[in-house]
DNA sequence: TTGAAAGCGCTAACAG
DNA sequence: CTGTTAGCGCTTTCAA
């Protein structure tokens, strides 16, 4: 049981050929029930295993996906690979996962890295970086299913998987408004990624449907890193006219921000109502418990996982890509809340 | 540029063998400087990429590592799998990750999977469930390296990285007993696996260094999942004696435990004292902070993948298992502070 | 320093 | 229903 067994190891001892044995193995119709039956055993009980790396060269296909991710250690991007996982596991695919570290040069590679490796499918959620997408035109012309989720970008024939969160930056900052605020900071990402302009676009019509005035200074662009709460401190602290509201592209920042102030003397939500995004489990922790946008990264995961499957059998017409928008869901807790009631 | 380009396809352009350009790709020491640098080149431009299928075939190797999880979606799991990805990608090695979801069952499953897949190593942290290690028997008989993480097994040859779990616990529970505690509560994960079992020993350790007496009552055994707590809480009120300390063999169980107390008037650490484990996130956020210890997620899935990638470069003699015990730390809060100083 | 040729183990078209 | 026969594209031994 040392060296490696083969079909033709099989088929000797069998007495058939290869073919049948490989015939059988994959279960082909074509085979008799008695000797499908009687190879499947013996290779069962002789420990022979498939090698992949003959089948894939054959078939020139391997079975795996391949996955591109900023950062895997986020709540919600963790979330998503899980839900993409299970899906991708319960349909006998393996899945290569890797991280961008929010460099466009890395997410490159990584594309190419896949490309190589064979993948059936690429699934990516963007760099803060990327600017440009040729790294994925070879996997375009090879026809490769192709899909971004979270941060994404349009591309022909990509399927985008996603929350509308444009209308969900207007949730966000309407909320704000209803509850008073009059002078709103947003704190948002890169607004080169769609997820960050989309979330401000959502902001600035917000504002404009309830007649607020929009001022640059009512927007801080940022790389959404907490540890660099200060810069946005001295924004707010710098303000003209103090802020009465800040919505926060994520709740990472809101959570150290809502920490900085409360330190300060400030209070939440009397003199700032702060609201989040993504429903990171500490917005639930935290004091006062934070108001967000739930963004719900396991079922995107899931949805988006069995989009490329479904792609890949073949179920889903491959030229009509198809977007999927989410729902997402205002939660409304104490630090948005007009009349706090303890 | 539509179909794929080979070496054939080179070697034909070049005038040149197939096994020539194979070789100037390889960077073979024995191809003349001046072909290396004609064919690199024109393999660029044409944009020639290799197959790694026929290649993985060839060599029999993948350039792939695999990992087995529980569960991906967790502070600390995600966290070692980016330090995983990190290493695996600098060195160039593809990542295949996948789920036990805590059962055996489906771990078997995955190790099957990726054996066959052709990994060059894998790395595992072990289901709750698991109990026996036929499933791994494959790779140690065809000397792929294996490696074990966080929630280990010892086998014979197989390094292991993890934290002094034993020590980790008696600190945890010495440190409630310098507090002032008599009477500590241990809610554990399942006793089976080696961190839980590690961390309850140290518990007792503590306690029998200090003459206390331990008693079936002062350990409450669970799967860990916060949503459970009730179990907890009914195990709490339901003591003879009432718990002044309790330690939980996670945060995520011990914030829940200490927002339900908070909700039911109890005062946290005035009436019960709380340290958890982990350093999650969240045990910063949480009034009051909560006392843990400080697991380094990301540090212990870097030197996993360094460790194991010293192994396949042969840097390390094989048969010499080694065992890399990380420091922990103890993290004192609020949570289980005798002087509360507000 | 380079080339010829034999695999690596499986799949699939074609034939029977 | 089963066997024969070519590949799949790269690596590597052996020979030149």
């Amino acid at each position: 049981m040392d060296k490696k067994i083969t079909i033709y190891d099989l088929a000797k001892v069998l007495n058939v050929s290869p073919a049948t044995i490989s015939r059988a193995l994959n279960d082909h119709p074509s085979i008799s029930f008695s000797t499908k039956k009687r190879i499947v055993s013996y290779a069962q009980s002789s420990g022979y295993r498939i090698n992949k790396f003959a089948a894939n060269l054959s078939k020139q296909k391997s079975n795996t996906i391949g996955v591109i991710v900023p950062k895997l250690n986020s709540p919600f991007m963790s979330a998503a690979l899980s839900g993409i996982e299970k899906i991708a596991n319960e349909h006998n695919y393996n899945l290569i996962i890797s991280q961008s570290l929010e460099s466009e040069q890395k997410e490159k590679l990584n594309a190419k890295t896949l490309y190589d490796s064979g993948v059936d499918a690429l699934m990516v959620s963007l760099a803060h970086e990327t600017a440009n997408y040729e790294h994925f035109d070879i996997f375009r012309e090879q026809k490769i299913p192709l899909l971004f989720f979270d941060r994404v970008d349009y591309l022909p024939n990509c399927p985008t998987i996603l929350i509308d969160n444009k209308q969900a930056g207007f949730d966000a900052t309407e909320h704000l408004i209803l509850q008073g605020c009059k002078n709103i900071l947003h704190v948002s990402g890169y607004l080169k990624r769609n997820v960050y302009s989309d979330r401000f676009n959502g902001f600035k019509d917000a504002l404009h449907k309830h007649k607020i005035e929009f001022n640059p200074y009512n927007l801080f662009e940022t790389d959404l890193d907490p540890q660099k709460i200060d810069f946005v401190m001295d924004h707010i602290k710098n303000a003209k006219e103090s802020f009465d509201g800040i919505f926060f592209a994520n709740d990472a920042m809101a959570v150290a921000c809502i920490q900085t102030l409360l330190k300060e003397g400030v209070r939440i939500p009397e003199d700032i109502k702060i609201i989040g995004f993504n429903n990171n489990p500490v917005s639930e922790i935290i004091q006062p418990n934070l108001s967000t946008v739930n963004y719900p990264g396991y079922e995107l995961g899931v949805l988006a996982g069995q989009s490329i499957i479904s792609h890949l059998k073949g179920n889903i017409n491959i030229q009509s890509a198809e977007s999927i928008l989410l729902k997402h869901k205002l939660i409304v807790r104490t630090s948005s809340l007009k009349n706090n009631v303890k």
